[in-house]
DNA sequence: GTCTATAGTCTGATAGAC
DNA sequence: GTCTATCAGACTATAGAC
Protein backbone atom coordinates (compact mmCIF):
# COMPACT_ATOMS: atom_id res chain seq x y z
CA UNK A 1 0.00 0.00 0.00
CA UNK A 2 1.13 3.32 -1.05
CA UNK A 3 2.52 4.67 2.68
CA UNK A 4 1.62 8.54 3.37
CA UNK A 5 4.98 9.24 2.47
CA UNK A 6 6.56 11.36 0.21
CA UNK A 7 6.42 8.73 -2.89
CA UNK A 8 5.55 10.51 -6.40
CA UNK A 9 3.12 9.50 -7.99
CA UNK A 10 0.45 9.14 -5.38
CA UNK A 11 -2.01 11.66 -5.31
CA UNK A 12 -2.43 14.36 -2.94
CA UNK A 13 -4.06 12.41 0.12
CA UNK A 14 -5.45 15.52 2.37
CA UNK A 15 -5.23 15.68 6.03
CA UNK A 16 -8.22 14.81 7.59
CA UNK A 17 -8.37 18.23 8.85
CA UNK A 18 -7.28 19.94 5.76
CA UNK A 19 -10.38 18.42 4.01
CA UNK A 20 -12.24 19.88 6.77
CA UNK A 21 -11.29 23.07 6.08
CA UNK A 22 -12.24 23.23 2.75
CA UNK A 23 -15.20 22.03 3.17
CA UNK A 24 -15.93 24.52 5.63
CA UNK A 25 -14.83 27.38 3.64
CA UNK A 26 -17.51 26.27 0.82
CA UNK A 27 -19.88 25.92 3.66
CA UNK A 28 -18.94 29.71 4.38
CA UNK A 29 -19.34 30.83 0.44
CA UNK A 30 -22.68 28.98 -0.22
CA UNK A 31 -23.57 31.26 3.51
CA UNK A 32 -22.41 34.34 2.22
CA UNK A 33 -23.82 33.82 -1.51
CA UNK A 34 -26.93 33.36 0.00
CA UNK A 35 -27.13 36.47 2.20
CA UNK A 36 -25.55 38.74 -0.58
CA UNK A 37 -28.47 37.27 -2.91
CA UNK A 38 -30.90 38.13 -0.85
CA UNK A 39 -30.02 40.99 1.14
CA UNK A 40 -27.39 42.63 -0.21
CA UNK A 41 -23.65 43.39 0.37
CA UNK A 42 -23.72 45.89 3.15
CA UNK A 43 -26.73 44.71 4.89
CA UNK A 44 -25.26 41.00 5.12
CA UNK A 45 -23.06 40.99 8.51
CA UNK A 46 -19.89 38.68 9.56
CA UNK A 47 -21.81 37.60 12.48
CA UNK A 48 -24.88 36.61 10.58
CA UNK A 49 -22.92 34.36 8.22
CA UNK A 50 -20.95 32.90 11.05
CA UNK A 51 -24.05 32.18 12.69
CA UNK A 52 -25.42 30.57 9.31
CA UNK A 53 -22.48 28.19 8.72
CA UNK A 54 -22.27 27.66 12.47
CA UNK A 55 -18.87 28.71 13.44
CA UNK A 56 -17.01 31.45 15.49
CA UNK A 57 -16.75 34.45 13.87
CA UNK A 58 -12.53 33.85 14.44
CA UNK A 59 -12.88 30.87 12.72
CA UNK A 60 -14.32 33.19 9.93
CA UNK A 61 -11.34 35.21 9.80
CA UNK A 62 -8.99 32.55 9.49
CA UNK A 63 -10.51 31.86 5.81
CA UNK A 64 -10.81 35.36 4.80
CA UNK A 65 -9.00 38.29 5.65
CA UNK A 66 -12.38 40.48 5.24
CA UNK A 67 -15.88 40.94 4.67
CA UNK A 68 -14.85 42.59 0.86
CA UNK A 69 -12.68 39.50 0.24
CA UNK A 70 -15.10 37.08 1.43
CA UNK A 71 -17.85 38.63 -1.27
CA UNK A 72 -15.12 38.75 -3.94
CA UNK A 73 -14.33 34.99 -2.91
CA UNK A 74 -17.61 34.28 -3.64
CA UNK A 75 -18.37 36.08 -7.11
CA UNK A 76 -14.90 34.75 -8.11
CA UNK A 77 -16.10 30.59 -7.41
CA UNK A 78 -18.92 32.21 -9.53
CA UNK A 79 -17.36 33.42 -12.43
CA UNK A 80 -15.46 30.40 -12.24
CA UNK A 81 -18.75 28.00 -12.30
CA UNK A 82 -20.24 29.94 -15.26
CA UNK A 83 -16.77 29.33 -17.40
CA UNK A 84 -17.06 26.02 -16.86
CA UNK A 85 -20.66 25.61 -17.97
CA UNK A 86 -19.98 28.09 -21.15
CA UNK A 87 -17.25 25.10 -21.58
CA UNK A 88 -19.70 22.89 -20.91
CA UNK A 89 -21.90 23.91 -23.45
CA UNK A 90 -19.04 24.43 -26.08
CA UNK A 91 -19.72 20.60 -26.30
CA UNK A 92 -23.24 19.83 -25.34
CA UNK A 93 -24.87 22.81 -27.51
CA UNK A 94 -25.38 22.57 -31.39
CA UNK A 95 -24.63 26.25 -32.21
CA UNK A 96 -22.80 29.03 -31.13
CA UNK A 97 -26.66 30.88 -30.75
CA UNK A 98 -27.68 28.07 -28.67
CA UNK A 99 -24.79 28.32 -26.40
CA UNK A 100 -25.59 31.82 -25.44
CA UNK A 101 -28.78 31.14 -25.17
CA UNK A 102 -28.57 28.45 -22.94
CA UNK A 103 -25.77 29.84 -20.52
CA UNK A 104 -28.37 32.52 -19.99
CA UNK A 105 -31.07 30.47 -19.18
CA UNK A 106 -28.52 28.70 -16.84
CA UNK A 107 -27.23 31.81 -15.06
CA UNK A 108 -31.29 32.95 -14.62
CA UNK A 109 -31.88 29.25 -13.11
CA UNK A 110 -28.60 29.93 -10.65
CA UNK A 111 -30.38 32.71 -9.32
CA UNK A 112 -33.83 31.09 -8.71
CA UNK A 113 -31.72 28.85 -6.80
CA UNK A 114 -30.81 31.50 -4.50
CA UNK A 115 -27.84 32.36 -6.32
CA UNK A 116 -25.99 36.16 -6.27
CA UNK A 117 -26.39 37.91 -9.64
CA UNK A 118 -22.66 37.66 -11.16
CA UNK A 119 -22.32 41.70 -10.99
CA UNK A 120 -21.13 44.39 -8.63
CA UNK A 121 -24.12 46.21 -9.55
CA UNK A 122 -25.16 44.59 -6.31
CA UNK A 123 -23.69 47.28 -4.24
CA UNK A 124 -21.44 50.15 -5.43
CA UNK A 125 -18.82 49.26 -2.59
CA UNK A 126 -18.26 45.84 -3.35
CA UNK A 127 -18.03 46.84 -7.07
CA UNK A 128 -15.48 49.19 -5.85
CA UNK A 129 -13.47 46.37 -4.06
CA UNK A 130 -13.58 44.17 -7.11
CA UNK A 131 -12.20 46.79 -9.39
CA UNK A 132 -9.17 46.20 -7.70
CA UNK A 133 -8.57 42.39 -6.77
CA UNK A 134 -6.83 40.84 -9.55
CA UNK A 135 -8.52 37.44 -9.65
CA UNK A 136 -11.46 38.37 -9.74
CA UNK A 137 -10.22 40.32 -13.01
CA UNK A 138 -8.58 37.80 -13.98
CA UNK A 139 -12.11 35.08 -13.81
CA UNK A 140 -13.88 37.69 -15.45
CA UNK A 141 -11.27 38.21 -18.28
CA UNK A 142 -11.64 34.85 -18.93
CA UNK A 143 -15.06 34.37 -19.25
CA UNK A 144 -15.56 37.39 -21.24
CA UNK A 145 -12.85 35.91 -23.72
CA UNK A 146 -14.65 32.77 -23.53
CA UNK A 147 -18.19 34.58 -24.62
CA UNK A 148 -16.61 37.08 -27.04
CA UNK A 149 -15.16 33.94 -29.08
CA UNK A 150 -18.56 31.95 -29.16
CA UNK A 151 -20.16 35.50 -29.66
CA UNK A 152 -17.94 35.92 -32.86
CA UNK A 153 -18.89 32.71 -33.70
CA UNK A 154 -22.39 33.45 -33.46
CA UNK A 155 -22.29 36.21 -36.07
CA UNK A 156 -20.27 34.74 -38.25
CA UNK A 157 -22.42 32.20 -38.48
CA UNK A 158 -25.38 35.37 -39.00
CA UNK A 159 -26.95 33.64 -35.80
CA UNK A 160 -26.81 37.67 -34.32
CA UNK A 161 -27.49 40.93 -35.77
CA UNK A 162 -24.30 42.02 -37.51
CA UNK A 163 -25.49 45.87 -36.62
CA UNK A 164 -24.56 45.11 -32.97
CA UNK A 165 -20.88 45.37 -32.32
CA UNK A 166 -19.50 42.24 -30.49
CA UNK A 167 -18.93 44.39 -26.86
CA UNK A 168 -22.45 45.85 -27.13
CA UNK A 169 -23.50 42.23 -26.97
CA UNK A 170 -20.92 40.95 -24.64
CA UNK A 171 -22.31 43.68 -21.65
CA UNK A 172 -26.45 42.79 -22.46
CA UNK A 173 -25.66 39.59 -22.12
CA UNK A 174 -23.79 40.21 -19.08
CA UNK A 175 -26.80 42.43 -17.22
CA UNK A 176 -29.44 39.69 -18.92
CA UNK A 177 -28.09 37.19 -16.62
CA UNK A 178 -28.35 39.59 -14.06
CA UNK A 179 -31.47 40.82 -14.87
CA UNK A 180 -33.77 42.58 -12.10
CA UNK A 181 -36.52 41.44 -14.44
CA UNK A 182 -36.71 37.88 -12.71
CA UNK A 183 -37.02 39.49 -9.23
CA UNK A 184 -39.88 41.93 -10.71
CA UNK A 185 -41.53 38.71 -12.38
CA UNK A 186 -40.91 36.50 -9.49
CA UNK A 187 -43.14 38.71 -7.49
CA UNK A 188 -45.76 40.13 -9.84
CA UNK A 189 -46.24 37.15 -12.71
CA UNK A 190 -47.38 33.58 -11.23
CA UNK A 191 -44.93 31.44 -14.21
CA UNK A 192 -43.31 28.55 -13.18
CA UNK A 193 -39.53 29.02 -13.14
CA UNK A 194 -39.21 27.02 -16.60
CA UNK A 195 -42.20 29.19 -18.22
CA UNK A 196 -39.96 32.70 -16.21
CA UNK A 197 -36.49 31.41 -17.71
CA UNK A 198 -37.94 30.87 -21.50
CA UNK A 199 -39.69 33.45 -21.51
CA UNK A 200 -36.90 35.93 -20.66
CA UNK A 201 -34.50 34.27 -22.71
CA UNK A 202 -36.62 35.33 -25.53
CA UNK A 203 -37.23 38.74 -24.78
CA UNK A 204 -33.43 38.67 -24.45
CA UNK A 205 -32.69 37.17 -28.04
CA UNK A 206 -35.76 37.58 -29.68
CA UNK A 207 -36.92 40.46 -28.53
CA UNK A 208 -40.34 42.06 -27.49
CA UNK A 209 -41.93 43.20 -31.01
CA UNK A 210 -43.52 41.52 -33.16
CA UNK A 211 -42.08 39.90 -35.83
CA UNK A 212 -41.41 42.06 -39.08
CA UNK A 213 -39.36 44.22 -37.27
CA UNK A 214 -36.37 46.08 -39.31
CA UNK A 215 -35.96 46.62 -42.97
CA UNK A 216 -32.88 44.69 -43.40
CA UNK A 217 -31.22 44.47 -46.94
CA UNK A 218 -30.87 41.02 -47.29
CA UNK B 1 -57.44 77.70 -1.35
CA UNK B 2 -57.41 81.21 -2.98
CA UNK B 3 -58.19 82.64 0.16
CA UNK B 4 -54.54 82.90 0.98
CA UNK B 5 -54.19 85.67 -0.80
CA UNK B 6 -56.12 89.24 -0.74
CA UNK B 7 -57.86 89.09 -4.06
CA UNK B 8 -59.73 86.53 -5.69
CA UNK B 9 -58.35 84.43 -8.74
CA UNK B 10 -54.88 85.93 -7.77
CA UNK B 11 -52.86 82.31 -8.25
CA UNK B 12 -51.69 80.90 -4.94
CA UNK B 13 -49.25 83.47 -3.72
CA UNK B 14 -46.63 81.99 -1.78
CA UNK B 15 -44.82 83.34 1.23
CA UNK B 16 -41.05 83.64 0.90
CA UNK B 17 -40.35 81.37 3.03
CA UNK B 18 -42.85 78.67 1.75
CA UNK B 19 -40.68 79.42 -1.45
CA UNK B 20 -37.57 79.07 0.12
CA UNK B 21 -38.61 75.91 1.46
CA UNK B 22 -39.52 73.95 -1.64
CA UNK B 23 -36.28 74.90 -3.42
CA UNK B 24 -34.24 73.47 -0.56
CA UNK B 25 -36.14 70.25 -1.02
CA UNK B 26 -35.97 70.13 -4.69
CA UNK B 27 -32.29 70.33 -4.11
CA UNK B 28 -31.72 68.09 -1.13
CA UNK B 29 -33.72 65.82 -3.67
CA UNK B 30 -31.44 66.36 -6.24
CA UNK B 31 -28.19 65.59 -3.84
CA UNK B 32 -30.02 62.76 -3.04
CA UNK B 33 -30.71 61.21 -6.16
CA UNK B 34 -27.36 61.85 -7.34
CA UNK B 35 -25.91 60.17 -4.60
CA UNK B 36 -28.30 57.22 -4.52
CA UNK B 37 -27.17 56.80 -8.36
CA UNK B 38 -23.25 57.17 -7.51
CA UNK B 39 -22.89 54.99 -4.17
CA UNK B 40 -26.17 53.28 -3.77
CA UNK B 41 -28.59 53.70 -0.72
CA UNK B 42 -26.15 52.14 2.11
CA UNK B 43 -23.10 54.38 1.11
CA UNK B 44 -24.66 57.66 1.23
CA UNK B 45 -24.62 59.12 4.27
CA UNK B 46 -27.09 61.88 5.53
CA UNK B 47 -23.86 64.39 6.36
CA UNK B 48 -22.67 64.17 2.66
CA UNK B 49 -26.32 64.97 1.39
CA UNK B 50 -26.55 67.97 3.66
CA UNK B 51 -23.25 68.89 2.43
CA UNK B 52 -23.60 69.00 -0.81
CA UNK B 53 -27.11 70.79 -0.57
CA UNK B 54 -24.77 73.09 1.68
CA UNK B 55 -27.61 72.92 4.71
CA UNK B 56 -26.73 71.91 8.21
CA UNK B 57 -27.90 68.60 8.89
CA UNK B 58 -30.47 69.65 11.33
CA UNK B 59 -32.27 71.04 8.37
CA UNK B 60 -32.28 68.08 6.72
CA UNK B 61 -34.24 66.16 9.38
CA UNK B 62 -37.12 69.39 9.34
CA UNK B 63 -37.95 68.61 5.28
CA UNK B 64 -37.24 63.86 5.80
CA UNK B 65 -38.07 62.56 8.94
CA UNK B 66 -35.66 59.56 8.10
CA UNK B 67 -33.16 58.68 5.31
CA UNK B 68 -35.88 55.72 4.06
CA UNK B 69 -38.01 58.77 3.71
CA UNK B 70 -36.11 60.77 1.87
CA UNK B 71 -34.84 58.02 -0.12
CA UNK B 72 -38.91 57.16 -0.41
CA UNK B 73 -39.25 60.74 -2.28
CA UNK B 74 -36.31 61.15 -4.42
CA UNK B 75 -38.01 57.60 -6.47
CA UNK B 76 -41.76 59.32 -5.82
CA UNK B 77 -40.49 62.30 -7.79
CA UNK B 78 -39.28 60.33 -10.11
CA UNK B 79 -41.93 57.80 -10.76
CA UNK B 80 -44.11 61.05 -10.75
CA UNK B 81 -42.25 62.36 -13.78
CA UNK B 82 -42.12 59.11 -15.77
CA UNK B 83 -45.84 58.81 -15.87
CA UNK B 84 -45.54 62.71 -17.13
CA UNK B 85 -43.63 61.93 -19.64
CA UNK B 86 -45.60 59.31 -20.66
CA UNK B 87 -48.83 61.21 -20.56
CA UNK B 88 -47.13 63.40 -22.87
CA UNK B 89 -45.94 60.91 -24.69
CA UNK B 90 -49.79 60.05 -25.65
CA UNK B 91 -49.97 62.85 -27.03
CA UNK B 92 -46.51 63.00 -29.21
CA UNK B 93 -45.95 59.60 -30.26
CA UNK B 94 -47.52 58.52 -33.23
CA UNK B 95 -47.81 54.18 -32.20
CA UNK B 96 -48.09 52.81 -28.79
CA UNK B 97 -44.92 50.91 -29.45
CA UNK B 98 -43.54 54.47 -30.53
CA UNK B 99 -44.34 55.19 -27.71
CA UNK B 100 -42.83 52.47 -25.61
CA UNK B 101 -39.48 53.04 -26.81
CA UNK B 102 -39.62 56.89 -26.35
CA UNK B 103 -40.23 55.78 -22.57
CA UNK B 104 -37.53 53.17 -22.46
CA UNK B 105 -34.82 55.71 -24.76
CA UNK B 106 -35.90 58.54 -21.97
CA UNK B 107 -35.49 56.55 -18.98
CA UNK B 108 -32.33 55.66 -20.08
CA UNK B 109 -31.01 59.56 -21.15
CA UNK B 110 -31.94 60.47 -17.45
CA UNK B 111 -29.92 57.70 -16.33
CA UNK B 112 -27.32 58.74 -17.94
CA UNK B 113 -27.62 62.47 -17.17
CA UNK B 114 -27.01 61.00 -13.51
CA UNK B 115 -30.73 59.60 -12.08
CA UNK B 116 -30.88 56.80 -9.65
CA UNK B 117 -32.85 53.69 -11.86
CA UNK B 118 -36.30 53.77 -10.81
CA UNK B 119 -36.30 50.56 -9.33
CA UNK B 120 -35.58 49.31 -5.28
CA UNK B 121 -33.43 46.37 -6.65
CA UNK B 122 -30.49 49.10 -5.94
CA UNK B 123 -30.81 48.20 -2.20
CA UNK B 124 -32.86 45.26 -0.64
CA UNK B 125 -33.20 47.48 1.96
CA UNK B 126 -34.23 50.37 0.32
CA UNK B 127 -36.75 47.93 -1.67
CA UNK B 128 -38.06 46.96 2.28
CA UNK B 129 -38.55 50.38 2.88
CA UNK B 130 -40.76 51.46 -0.53
CA UNK B 131 -42.99 48.35 0.03
CA UNK B 132 -44.53 49.64 3.01
CA UNK B 133 -44.97 53.55 1.33
CA UNK B 134 -48.30 53.91 0.21
CA UNK B 135 -47.24 57.20 -1.83
CA UNK B 136 -44.44 55.24 -3.60
CA UNK B 137 -47.07 52.37 -4.06
CA UNK B 138 -49.49 55.20 -5.81
CA UNK B 139 -47.26 56.65 -7.67
CA UNK B 140 -45.97 52.91 -9.10
CA UNK B 141 -49.48 51.69 -9.27
CA UNK B 142 -50.58 54.88 -11.88
CA UNK B 143 -47.14 54.60 -13.80
CA UNK B 144 -48.20 50.63 -14.34
CA UNK B 145 -51.18 51.26 -15.48
CA UNK B 146 -50.48 53.63 -17.67
CA UNK B 147 -47.99 51.60 -19.11
CA UNK B 148 -50.09 48.50 -19.30
CA UNK B 149 -53.16 49.93 -21.41
CA UNK B 150 -49.97 50.94 -23.38
CA UNK B 151 -48.80 47.45 -23.71
CA UNK B 152 -52.81 46.32 -24.43
CA UNK B 153 -52.98 49.16 -26.75
CA UNK B 154 -50.09 47.97 -28.69
CA UNK B 155 -50.35 44.05 -29.12
CA UNK B 156 -54.10 45.15 -30.35
CA UNK B 157 -51.96 46.76 -32.94
CA UNK B 158 -49.93 43.80 -33.29
CA UNK B 159 -46.95 45.41 -32.75
CA UNK B 160 -45.87 43.35 -29.74
CA UNK B 161 -45.33 39.66 -29.33
CA UNK B 162 -48.87 37.90 -28.93
CA UNK B 163 -47.02 35.45 -27.31
CA UNK B 164 -45.77 37.11 -23.84
CA UNK B 165 -48.66 38.09 -21.50
CA UNK B 166 -48.59 41.76 -20.56
CA UNK B 167 -47.79 41.70 -17.08
CA UNK B 168 -44.07 40.05 -18.68
CA UNK B 169 -43.34 43.02 -20.89
CA UNK B 170 -44.40 45.33 -18.41
CA UNK B 171 -41.80 43.86 -15.86
CA UNK B 172 -39.23 43.74 -18.95
CA UNK B 173 -39.51 47.67 -19.82
CA UNK B 174 -39.05 48.38 -16.30
CA UNK B 175 -36.26 46.17 -15.59
CA UNK B 176 -34.56 47.55 -19.40
CA UNK B 177 -35.11 50.87 -17.85
CA UNK B 178 -32.95 50.59 -14.96
CA UNK B 179 -30.40 47.93 -16.52
CA UNK B 180 -27.44 47.29 -15.53
CA UNK B 181 -26.32 47.01 -19.12
CA UNK B 182 -25.96 50.73 -19.20
CA UNK B 183 -23.43 50.86 -16.39
CA UNK B 184 -21.27 48.16 -18.17
CA UNK B 185 -21.73 49.56 -21.82
CA UNK B 186 -20.54 53.05 -20.36
CA UNK B 187 -17.42 51.59 -18.43
CA UNK B 188 -16.33 49.37 -21.85
CA UNK B 189 -17.68 49.93 -24.88
CA UNK B 190 -17.00 53.81 -27.04
CA UNK B 191 -20.59 55.19 -27.83
CA UNK B 192 -21.74 58.44 -27.94
CA UNK B 193 -24.65 58.90 -25.47
CA UNK B 194 -27.26 58.36 -28.35
CA UNK B 195 -26.19 55.43 -30.12
CA UNK B 196 -25.94 53.39 -26.39
CA UNK B 197 -29.31 54.53 -25.84
CA UNK B 198 -30.82 53.47 -29.31
CA UNK B 199 -28.65 50.39 -29.34
CA UNK B 200 -30.48 49.78 -25.88
CA UNK B 201 -33.66 50.11 -27.15
CA UNK B 202 -33.21 48.55 -30.42
CA UNK B 203 -31.90 45.46 -28.36
CA UNK B 204 -34.62 45.26 -25.81
CA UNK B 205 -37.76 45.89 -28.56
CA UNK B 206 -35.82 43.89 -31.60
CA UNK B 207 -33.85 41.04 -29.58
CA UNK B 208 -29.95 40.04 -29.98
CA UNK B 209 -30.51 37.35 -32.36
CA UNK B 210 -30.74 37.85 -36.70
CA UNK B 211 -33.68 38.46 -38.13
CA UNK B 212 -35.20 35.07 -39.24
CA UNK B 213 -35.97 34.09 -35.65
CA UNK B 214 -38.97 32.37 -34.97
CA UNK B 215 -41.65 29.79 -36.92
CA UNK B 216 -44.48 32.19 -35.97
CA UNK B 217 -47.92 31.00 -37.69
CA UNK B 218 -49.10 34.10 -39.39
C1' DG C 1 -23.97 65.02 21.04
C1' DT C 2 -25.99 60.34 21.71
C1' DC C 3 -26.65 55.76 20.58
C1' DT C 4 -26.72 51.73 17.85
C1' DA C 5 -24.66 48.55 14.58
C1' DT C 6 -20.99 46.11 13.06
C1' DA C 7 -16.12 45.15 11.21
C1' DG C 8 -12.38 43.19 13.04
C1' DT C 9 -9.35 41.49 17.29
C1' DC C 10 -8.08 38.85 21.26
C1' DT C 11 -8.37 35.26 24.96
C1' DG C 12 -8.86 31.38 27.80
C1' DA C 13 -11.09 27.01 27.44
C1' DT C 14 -11.87 22.70 24.97
C1' DA C 15 -12.28 18.99 21.71
C1' DG C 16 -10.31 15.97 18.79
C1' DA C 17 -6.70 15.00 14.96
C1' DC C 18 -2.20 13.39 14.97
C1' DG D 1 -0.62 12.46 25.45
C1' DT D 2 0.37 16.52 22.88
C1' DC D 3 -0.76 20.23 20.29
C1' DT D 4 -3.35 22.93 17.20
C1' DA D 5 -7.67 24.67 15.45
C1' DT D 6 -11.87 26.14 16.87
C1' DC D 7 -15.19 28.03 20.09
C1' DA D 8 -17.86 31.51 22.61
C1' DG D 9 -17.94 35.90 23.35
C1' DA D 10 -15.98 40.11 25.36
C1' DC D 11 -13.83 43.97 23.51
C1' DT D 12 -12.25 48.15 20.52
C1' DA D 13 -12.97 51.42 17.17
C1' DT D 14 -15.55 53.63 13.78
C1' DA D 15 -19.25 55.15 11.14
C1' DG D 16 -23.46 57.06 10.72
C1' DA D 17 -28.63 57.83 11.84
C1' DC D 18 -31.07 60.94 14.23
Amino acid sequence: MITAGPSALVPPRKSFRATQFELREAAILDAAGGLLARVGYEAMSMDEIAAEVGIAKGSLYRHFASKERLAAAVLLRLAARTRDRLDALTIEATSPLARLRALVAWALHQRLAGAVPLLASTSPALRHALEHDPHYEAAMGELSAGLSACIAQAKAAGELRADLQDDFVLCSLHARCCDPALDLLRARCALTDTELVDHLVSGCFDGLAAAPRRADPG
